[in-house]
DNA sequence: AGCAAATTTGCGTACCACGCAAATAATTTG
DNA sequence: CAAATTATTTGCGTGGTACGCAAATTTGCT
């Protein structure tokens, strides 16, 4: 990313990044696909974190704390103004249409991720996630991203964890507002508790 | 997508679709990037038809109402029981990293262009989206997912419709009992309000 | 029919992913 | 400590791909 951000995207090869890093370029291969991959490592590492420091949240909280939480712990560093450095990187992800793409699969996982986590929270197996599960792990994803872009093009700068508390706020105020009370009428699986 | 059904993925060069097709290789990606891109041009079409599908509900229905109108109709042609070539393609897409990493994308689709009507919807411009519309984008995207999934490996085979109608009313059941009574702190955005 | 604009096409180039097998480094085992 | 096993790195070759560019063809308009 370093590299990508000196010169432009387009004006790095596979070759200057294995050299950068002192492996062949065939090294390179052997762990990232592309080099957009490569570019995305960070940001998939973190979705794996987000899935981590769900299951590390103590069972007394509430699902809704405990995700909650696990957010904010993993975005905490993001507290201070933000990295130059960091804000060019971003910008450079999400305006390049291939590294688009990449960046959407890392959020994928975060999603996958987060699902996993929740179910096993709730008691189930995480390979069985439900709907529902399912769809909370899609909402946080889709905050995370959508704070993540305010947050980019804040100006003055801002900083994101912030942002991030706000959008998980935002998420619940509006969930809550837009959903009609709903009728129990089928019973297709076990509902997620509010209380882990 | 005929083609990597017949004769598997990576047997297809972007040479024989051209041929397929009719048009020169060189033609061909005139439109498309990749031939994984244009393996999942069908879903990507399915997902700004949701988005229309959203625009042109009446008013008169309040939003989770509409939202729900809209994915079901998009998914009404699949009432009944599954394309066995359909199932094919899909399981074809989700099982190879490349289409999986295009399939995402278009997925992402359906999720800007849902937040984008939401929006319009509620009465904001679609490029300023909220947190509270990307949130509910988010999810129905997730659980669209979810679904194409359960379905996908259904056996014996299921109509589609039914279970994204489930996978809409766990949604909203399950959202109902994870959100706390949130405590309306900060107001920072117009919140969204359950009619239209 | 005649002209302008858009689309299609061929060609050339730089680049890339990955199979395979050899070389090198790390780890286990007697 | 040495030998053997395992894992990692590397070079090479190959089939394939994306895309800039400019020429040729088709399309649309008056």
């Amino acid at each position: 990313m370093r590299l990508a951000i000196e010169r432009g995207l387009e004006n790095v090869l596979v070759e200057d990044i294995a050299a950068a890093a002192e492996v062949s370029p065939r090294t390179f291969n052997n762990y990232f696909a592309s080099k957009y991959e490569a570019i995305c490592a960070l940001t998939l590492d973190r979705s794996f974190r987000i899935g981590e420091a769900l299951r590390e949240r103590p069972a007394s909280e509430s699902l809704w704390d405990a995700v909650r939480n696990a957010v904010l712990d993993v975005y905490a560093s993001a507290s201070a103004a933000p990295d130059p450095q960091l804000i060019a990187g971003i910008r450079l992800v999400i305006s390049s249409p291939v590294l688009r793409g990449e960046y959407l699969k890392a959020l994928s996982v975060v999603q996958y991720e987060l699902a996993g986590a929740i179910t096993e929270r709730t008691g189930g197996v995480p390979a069985a996630d439900t709907f529902a599960a399912r769809a909370l792990a899609g909402a946080i994803a889709a905050v995370i991203q959508a704070a993540t872009e305010r947050w980019l093009f804040a100006d003055p700068p801002i900083a994101l964890a912030p942002v991030i508390e706000d959008a998980l706020r935002e998420l619940a105020e509006g969930m809550l507002a837009v959903l009609p009370e709903v009728v129990p009428a089928k019973n297709n699986g076990p509902p997620m508790t509010a209380s882990g």
